[in-house]
DNA sequence: CTAGGTGCAAAGTATTTGCAACGCT
DNA sequence: AGCGTTGCAAATACTTTGCACCTAG
């Protein structure tokens, strides 16, 4: 880790108000140079080659804690588990980022324009799906 | 079921290939008339006051054949466990629908744009996160 | 020193699978 | 009749938790 990696660590330890350890100074290297989106497994396997007696248990806990103290973002704010949609209109997922519930505005009410013309490595664009994340009603009163 | 019902059914199963069970008919009723983002968990409840002795796994089996014959789709094609965004820059998603593989696409070359008015309920939008479900360049090719 | 962090093992939840019995076509 | 479908129970995958020990501040 480079001193300025080591030091925006501690920073933003600081400001979230938690330790600085070794573990938690490996995992967010390992984050910081892999690419894609990693499980935690992953992390987890490329983290012990460092620290070969950290726990997966620990980088859960670490990768939740980034995650909480908005250093890294979780790719799918979704339910963890299947979900069916039940709604065969055209529409889109207002997502609340507080209590995580997922309610459905129609495709027309967003009023949505994609214009890409060039997707990278020749994807095929079929269809568009958008998540608003932000704050349902319920959540903004509770933050104020 | 209504009379319509049953033979809408009947010909998505004709279509698929699939024979045409009670289980599913039931499984298929109770999704059309289900709101919001239902968990298998919540289709069995549902479900089993019609037939005591189905299985949770019959739903899940019947969920996904239906999300594989197009019949029904699923509220999130992420991968079903956490994963970490590694990408720091503002980017969208391109989800293919094929490998379920997803890579990432600039916001600026998406040049999306949402300009809803009024969100229901009050929701705050912060941030959009598009979707681009497609065709991967690999899958292309398998397909052809 | 002590509050918070770690590792381990066990528990919990979500989902899939093997297989014998059963039912659609 | 034959093959796909079902129900059950066991297996697997993923994630969380309780607790004794350890470590940063």
């Amino acid at each position: 880790m480079t001193i300025a990696e080591a030091n925006e660590f501690r920073t933003l330890c600081d400001t979230a108000g938690i330790a600085v350890t070794h573990q938690r100074q490996v995992v967010f290297e390992a984050l910081r140079h892999m690419h894609g989106h990693p499980s935690p497994e992953e992390v987890y396997a490329r983290v012990r080659i460092r620290i070969p007696s950290i726990s997966l248990a620990t980088v859960y806990k670490t990768i939740h804690l980034f995650i909480e103290s908005g250093v890294f973002r979780e790719v799918s704010l979704h339910h963890g588990s299947l979900r069916v949609e039940t709604n065969a209109r055209p529409h889109h997922h207002l997502v609340c980022t507080g209590c995580k519930s997922i309610s459905d505005i129609d495709a027309e009410a967003l009023e949505i324009g994609a214009r890409a013309r060039k997707l990278p490595g020749g994807f095929l664009a079929q269809r568009y799906a958008v998540d608003v994340l932000g704050l349902c009603a319920e959540c903004q009163k509770s933050l104020s």
